[in-house]
DNA sequence: TTAAATAAAGACAAAAATATCTTTAAATAT
DNA sequence: ATATTTAAAGATATTTTTGTCTTTATTTAA
């Protein structure tokens, strides 16, 4: 083929786990951060990136404000929001619910050829998404054991 | 956002994936298999389909004969094929080896901020798709336990 | 040797994802 | 009040993926 492709998730999503992360590495209260300074920290491309933080603010992972000082900030507590969260508003569950092969429904009565075997690998990403707090792993990049970009 | 998609693997991908289990369920050596009758069996477009077994063609993982009872047949031993190499032919070994969150490469010097946590269920996949044969799961929809349509 | 059947190849089209640009609305500070 | 700063919204553009159509090449069979 053409494509030299397939990466797990959507460039859409990477750059709204990025973002939320960079925006939750931030000291918490002191100010929100810009459009700019996040596509700046997440080398993402800005008005992309400003159409995915929206869908963010709508979906009620960040709060934003306009104006001078305005910017986005992360609504509610980091150590309850999980990375299924973030991926869940933006690339929709199917990722967690959907058939390896594309049938119309993933179940047991009536599996793919490879359901037997993916379920375990699909529940394991789910898990692993589910119980991956913002708070962790901000930490992890403010500590410099991780990093957000290159 | 507009999408409701992200599904692990490409349309492609998939096609290609169902295509082959369709064709190792035939009786070996009896008869090969057509285009019209692969699309069929599998649920897919038919000129798209024809591109995707042309590339499993030129990846070695199917032959392909013209003229009457032309059609396609297993290259080798469906005991050795993996779903692995077909994912490769078609979607590239970025889903083995990228990084969750895009950078531009993965390691463990200079990691993602879910590098730690990833890695896991990347390895998880990897190994379920090298260890899961064409063979089998083609006996799986001869026995009919699981099926390659709706 | 011709006709029919089939895949291969290439051009084209449509849809979706990614990306940019422009205008509008809201908040702040002067 | 006005100007400035910022996000929101919407229009548009580009690229990639998915899908189709037409032509060509090859094989078989009559
Ligand atoms: S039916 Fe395909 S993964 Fe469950
Ligand atoms: S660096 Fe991101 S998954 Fe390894």
């Amino acid at each position: 083929m053409s494509c030299i492709k397939e990466e797990m998730f959507s460039k859409a999503c990477k750059y709204a786990i990025n973002a939320m992360i960079y925006v939750a590495t931030l000291p918490e209260g002191v100010q929100r951060a810009g459009l700019k300074e996040i596509a700046q920290a997440i080398n993402s491309p800005e008005a992309f990136t400003a159409k995915i933080l929206q869908q963010l603010v709508r979906d009620e992972l960040l709060n934003s404000a306009k104006g001078p000082h305005g910017g986005f900030e992360i609504q509610g507590d980091p150590n309850t929001i999980t990375i299924a969260q973030i991926v869940g508003s933006i690339d929709g569950n199917l990722i967690f619910t959907g058939c390896a092969l594309g049938l119309e429904k993933c179940s047991e009565d009536h599996p793919c050829p490879v359901h037997h075997k993916f379920k375990a690998v699909r529940d394991h990403l789910t898990g692993m998404m589910l119980t991956t707090n913002l708070k962790d792993i901000a930490t992890r990049v403010n500590d410099g054991i991780s990093f957000l970009k290159y």
